[in-house]
DNA sequence: GGAATGATGTACT
DNA sequence: GTACATCATTCCG
């Protein structure tokens, strides 16, 4: 990304080796990128999720690593994609400490570059709404299923620091995670306060 | 083998 | 607010 905002950095595997907690919050605000055939999209990170090891009902990790969670126990800054009601995908970024099996949930994203393109994969154009959810974040970029356990590092699909001028400060908010039905009450969920493009309010 | 469930999105009342 | 699409994974027997 280039222009009068200047150039988007590329992060170091470091960044992502910290707790999931920390992790989680310091995603708000990067961007999410996805080089594709069609062009490239990035959106700006609004809302995330945290999902533990230890004492969290609500984490694909809490039995121990499967065929379909192994991802989440692989380095961090590894991407855990996961199929959910039959028809849907959701995109994780794994933390640290790495092998437990802890990540973060990327819900929702304000669409910066290739909305064109979000809209024509999503079948809608309303900006505020191209991304504001996990799974709708996953269209709209073009993630795939077979993406799972690649590299969010140094991969066409990858996280990146925004450019200075687009880097003001974000108030993060905590809340309890959505969609769940065990551990309701843990505040892991994080958003950009009074920004438009979050999953709900 | 069989059944329930799910980190959702969309349409509809 | 409720209904439902749609299926891999997980859990139970």
């Amino acid at each position: 990304m280039s222009g009068k905002l200047g150039v988007a950095r590329r992060l170091s595997r470091s960044f992502f080796e910290r707790p999931t907690i920390d992790l989680a919050r310091a995603l708000i605000g990067l961007l999410l990128v996805h080089e594709t055939a069609e062009g490239r999209a990035i959106g700006r990170i609004v809302e995330t999720e945290a999902y533990l090891a230890e004492g969290d009902a609500a984490s694909h990790s809490r039995r121990g690593p499967t065929a379909r969670n192994r991802a989440m126990f692989g380095a961090p800054g590894t991407a855990y994609v996961y199929r959910i009601y039959g028809l849907h995908h959701c995109l994780n970024v794994v933390s640290a400490p790495e092998g437990v099996g802890e990540a973060v949930l990327l819900r929702a994203l304000e669409p910066l570059e290739g909305l064109a393109l979000m809209a024509e994969r999503r079948g809608r154009s309303e900006e505020r709404s191209l991304c504001s959810g996990p799974a709708k974040l996953v269209r709209a970029l073009g993630v795939r299923a077979d993406q799972d356990g690649a590299d969010l590092v140094h991969g066409p699909l990858r996280l990146e620091l925004p450019p200075r001028a687009g880097r003001a400060p974000l108030a993060i908010v905590a809340s309890a995670r959505i969609g769940i039905s065990k551990a309701k009450e843990l505040p892991l969920r994080f958003h950009a306060a009074g920004s438009p493009f979050v999953s709900r309010a």
